[in-house]
DNA sequence: CTTTATTCCCATGGGAATAAAG
DNA sequence: CTTTATTCCCATGGGAATAAAG
């Protein structure tokens, strides 16, 4: 008698997934009268070889459960995982060319193909993907499998493209019409899947100098000493206030030393970086104010209870980087005749903004501000900065993507009773549908042959 | 008939490698009268199987050679390389355990293994790592393989460390006197070997925070606004001049404004970082300097043309750093108290020791100096930093370390002249002995069998 | 022609288990 | 007990060849 009627994924499978990497899953199980049913015992206990008639798919793992029935009774039952054509649901054949025999299959468990597994030694990487499901909660069932086989099968940018969807058996029966699916997979060997692509026209890279900040800022009319402060700076950088070239010197690949120039208003100047025959013009600024303000801004007294201030930094968009030196040249030489080079008009030129009331946002942020569209989130959070590079605090198995429920309703769903799990069921977005296939199962509940 | 009488490893393989890498060497071959052969072609025809008794070693590489002789006849003969314990001389065995059938060998071609190749298809790894040798300078064999048996058999910190050599025969006849030894390998599957390991006395890390610059410095005797560059500071980063909490606002991870406090004269004072509750001491120091030398030191007019000053930073040595923090904490307050929290003495501290003929200093390298014996590498060239960091100037292979002659004899090898050659096998350090074995060869010139 | 996204391949880096040494 | 250096394992990153699209 089978008690498992229906599957449910609880967590989908990844949507990518590299070949080579392990990735899991997790379900539910439910009875005839759409019960969820409580599962005692998992154990994954063999392939499905050949499962097309005479042609061998190679393609399925088959676990052994114990669940516990309405009443209480402990009961054997067996479930099985496939991968089948997220289009046309036929089943996937395997079609690689490893020489190792245990790998020449579309699923794969790590304790099939681990020599310490296969000499029953402890083995750590069984503790992270083990061949049987882990129970969680008494109902949920944690499946951790690697697929082997690529949607597409030849090198070359693909024309269309095929994915994957896993298919759960709730019985014995695989020509029954209650296989439960999965959300797409896209299985590939492509180390560099989903990474942007650096176009040519934004030359950013890792060996480009930036700024971080000049400091002090705003500064005094009369101008005066500054130090940049950034990243990548090369021995030969100099610096533009605007167009004209202006004292500075490197101190360290992260500091330039600078002599502000001095100008006859309140403004803000581009400031552009030249090191090795490069230009680089990324929407840095100085800004000007007037040493009332500047004193009001800077008191030493509220110094270390105020918030921390924004750097005065802009980040242009990729529009404004991609105008030509020259076009920027004929700006900023306009500009800075305007601001500071030439005898000054009465008022403030307007591009780029000046600073709106300086004085009330000096007084409240402790320095210059852009204007409010000129802002990035960049700007809004400084201490937002990632520490996903630092090798100290990189986590090994990045199961994040799959360990988190994805929706409110998802997490909500984690309350685990069993009326939440049943609507959880009605409402699931994972479709139930019929599997086209005409296959066999060798009830081979061995392991690999070794 | 052979012609190859006798074989010299002109470059040897790595002394350490790990067993999922290629490697390669460079031999010449040299004929009974040892003159040097000219080499024509060079073919990787097979793989030696059984070689002892009845025992497979599966340990072995047979080429077959085109070499030209003293008479200008064009000769066809074999080298065989193969993998021998550098003590005993005898052949080691194949004992791993992979399942993939052309892996279970000591030594592999690339060629062996790739389902490219297998297919005859190009393959952008065959032009890297080629199973037929490449014929340098028509004497010079560069062979490339990989040694898929480990020198030890099992985990755990080795007792005795088993190393391998590569022999090579210069006839077909096996049992022969003139075998021609590499120097030791050893081979390991350890990502981590030749690691330095990180005591836990030197708590230095990727995400301690550091600073590379205090601006302005030499600062006033009267104190007031700096910055401090540097990387990592935290959100609740504090400075302390001595043990003096000072005024400090963070203002990006990489920069940190302080309130500088006044001091009645020129000193140098110790910097501490305190963040996430720990102490960071790493020898940063502040320097004051009485204003008319800071004015020598930093006429604008010689800012652009003059060298590059030195960042004021001094990296303690070891010892130094593990001082407790009591202790410093004591020494600290015995600097602060005389030389500007308290009434001065006449005379200016001698621990640390103050600037030397700060006038003169200054006036030269624009910045404060520390005696020369506290001076590092570091600071004697601030623009050495790496930039083997960076993604964009990484080298796919790193073959340098088996690219380039070892030494000046071996450079001065590369004129390739017969006689220069001929030189160089006398002189060469590497053994030519006898190999202990009751070997024999299956004549399989066919490659892996699909 | 260039750009793009795959193929399989090689190289490198980090982890549990392991075993020896302290 | 801790420290150290191996084992094999998994994960990630980058490259020539490839094939489609522009």
């Amino acid at each position: 008698m089978t008690v498992v009627s229906s599957v449910v994924f609880e967590q989908n499978p990844p949507a990518n997934l590299r070949k080579s990497n392990f990735f899991s899953f997790v379900c539910r199980l439910f009875d005839s009268s759409n019960q969820v049913l409580r599962i005692s015992s998992a154990l994954c206990v063999g392939f499905i070889e050949n499962n097309k008639g005479t042609k061998v798919l190679r393609n399925g793992v088959r676990y052994k459960l114990n669940v516990v029935t309405q009443d209480g009774k402990e009961v054997e039952d067996f479930i099985h995982v496939i991968v089948v054509d997220s289009d046309s649901n036929e089943i996937v054949p395997f079609q690689g060319q490893d020489r190792n025999p245990s790998m020449t299959r579309v699923l794969l468990t790590h304790e099939s193909i681990c020599s310490r597994c296969a000499a029953k030694k402890s083995c750590g990487n069984k503790n992270d993907t083990p061949a049987d499901p882990v129970i969680q909660d008494q109902t949920g069932l944690k499946v951790f499998l690697k697929c082997n086989q690529n949607c597409l099968i030849n090198a070359g940018n693909p024309r269309e493209l095929r994915k994957f969807k896993l298919a759960i058996s709730g019985t014995q029966d695989l020509s029954c019409h209650n296989w439960a699916f999965s959300s797409p997979m896209f299985v590939h060997n492509n180390s560099k899947h989903g990474r942007v692509t650096k176009s040519k026209s934004s030359p950013d890279s890792l060996t480009d100098p930036s700024i971080s900040l000049i400091w002090p800022q705003p500064g005094p009319l009369c101008g005066g000493r500054a130090l940049i402060v950034g990243k990548n700076f090369a021995e030969d950088a100099h610096v533009l206030f605007g167009t004209t070239s202006i004292h500075s010197k490197v101190i360290t690949p992260d500091a330039i030393q600078i002599e502000v120039p001095p100008v006859s208003q309140n403004s803000v100047v581009m400031v552009t970086l030249i090191q090795r025959n490069q230009l680089f013009q990324r929407g840095w600024h100085y800004s000007y104010c007037s040493p009332e303000v500047e004193q009001i801004s800077v008191s030493p007294l509220n110094l270390s209870t105020s918030r921390l201030p924004k750097p005065f930094v802009r980040h242009y968009n990729e529009a404004e980087q991609i105008a030509t030196f020259s076009s920027m040249l004929g700006i900023n030489r306009e500009r800075q005749s305007r601001s500071y080079s030439s005898p000054a008009p009465p008022h403030s030129p307007t591009y780029p903004p000046p600073p709106r009331k300086p004085i009330a946002i000096s007084a409240t942020t402790e320095g210059d501000e852009l204007p409010p569209a000129a802002k990035t989130p960049l700007e809004e959070s400084p201490f937002s900065y990632s520490k996903e590079g630092s090798a100290f605090n990189r986590v090994r198995r990045d199961l994040v993507p799959f360990a988190g429920p994805t929706t409110a309703e998802e997490a909500a769903a984690r309350l685990e009773t069993a009326t939440i799990l049943q609507s959880l069921k009605t409402r699931s977005h994972v479709a139930q549908g019929y599997i086209k296939m005409d296959a066999e199962i060798s009830n081979n509940e061995s392991q690999e042959p070794t």
